[in-house]
DNA sequence: GACAAATGATACCATTGTGGTATCATTAGA
DNA sequence: TCTAATGATACCACAATGGTATCATTTGTC
C-alpha cells in the first residue's frame, strides 16, 4: 500500500520544477528533459492539473505552464484528491454497505487514530516546504 | 488508498471470533453462519493463515480451526503481512529502480515520518485488544 | 498567410491487484 | 464405508494503475 501514486508523484515532480522556475514558462520539451517521465503520461498529468486550477496553461509556440499562485497555497492533500481521490484510509465496507458497527468496532478505532494523523500531517505539506520554502 | 484490504478484514473478523472461542473448534461452516463471509474465500483465508502458522487446523468431521497461540501474540501487522505484503507506504521506485535522491527530497522525508507513526501504531495493535481483552 | 511549435481532448491499451469461484484430493469421526 | 470436514490448486472478472496514440486547436515567427 502506498500514500502516493505515481501519477501524484510525477505530479509534484513537475510542480516543483514549475515552482522553482516561477519567472518563466516550463515547456513539456523541458520537463521531459529534466525528469525523464514520459512525455505523453506527462501531458496527461499537467492537462489534468491545468483543468484542476492549479496550472496555468499557454498554448501556441514558446506556450507552456506556470503555477496559477503561490507555491505556498499548494497543498499535496489537493493533489492526492486529485489524483487518488478522497483520502480515506479507514472506510470500512461491508458488502457494499458501510459496515453497520463502526461505531463499536475497536479495529476502526484504532484505524480512526492513524488516519487522523495522516491526514493532519499530509494536509500541513505545501508545494513550497517541497521546495525548501518556507511557508510564509 | 485503504490501509487494510478485505482479505486482511475478513482474515480479522474470522479470528476475532475464533479468538472468542477459544475454547472449541470452530468450522467453516460455523464462521460463514456469523459472519457472512462467502465460504469458498473464507476457505481460502483460512488455509493460509494455517500455512502461515497463525491457526491450527483440524480435519476430519467435527474438525475446524483454532489459534495456534494466544490472541495477545497475534500482532495486527503479521496478517497485513501475510495478505498485503511488506508495509511500506513509502518506498519511492523512480523507473523501477529505488529514487536515487530518497535522502535529500523533502517529500520523502515528511511521508518518511507519517510511516513511522503509522507502523508503530499498527505494531501495536493485537487480535487480543480488538476483542477487548487487556494485552497483558 | 503558412508553417511549426506548443497545448487540448480523447480514446485506447497492458499489467497488476483485488475479490472472488470451482474442483478435486485428503483426512478422520460415526 | 459414508460423510463431514479441511488441503491444494487453478481459474476468473473487474477495477485501478501506468501508461500510449492520435487528432484538434492555438499562437508566435518568418
Amino acid at each position: 500500500m502506498k500514500l502516493i501514486t505515481r501519477d501524484t508523484d510525477y505530479a509534484i515532480r513537475a510542480l516543483r520544477y514549475i515552482a522553482a522556475h516561477k519567472d518563466s514558462i516550463v515547456s513539456v520539451a523541458e520537463l521531459v528533459d529534466r525528469l525523464k517521465i514520459p512525455r505523453p503520461f506527462l501531458r496527461k498529468l499537467l492537462q489534468i492539473l491545468n483543468k484542476e486550477g492549479l496550472l496555468e496553461s499557454i498554448k501556441g509556440q514558446g506556450g507552456g505552464f506556470r503555477l496559477c499562485c503561490s507555491a505556498r497555497k499548494i497543498y499535496l492533500v489537493d493533489l492526492m484528491k486529485i489524483f487518488q481521490g478522497d483520502l480515506t484510509l479507514n472506510e470500512c465496507r461491508f458488502k457494499k454497505l458501510l459496515c453497520p458497527n463502526t461505531k463499536t468496532c475497536l479495529l476502526r478505532k484504532r484505524l480512526n487514530r492513524i488516519e487522523k494523523y495522516v491526514i493532519k500531517e499530509l494536509k500541513s505539506i505545501t508545494l513550497a516546504s517541497l521546495i525548501g520554502e518556507a511557508d510564509e
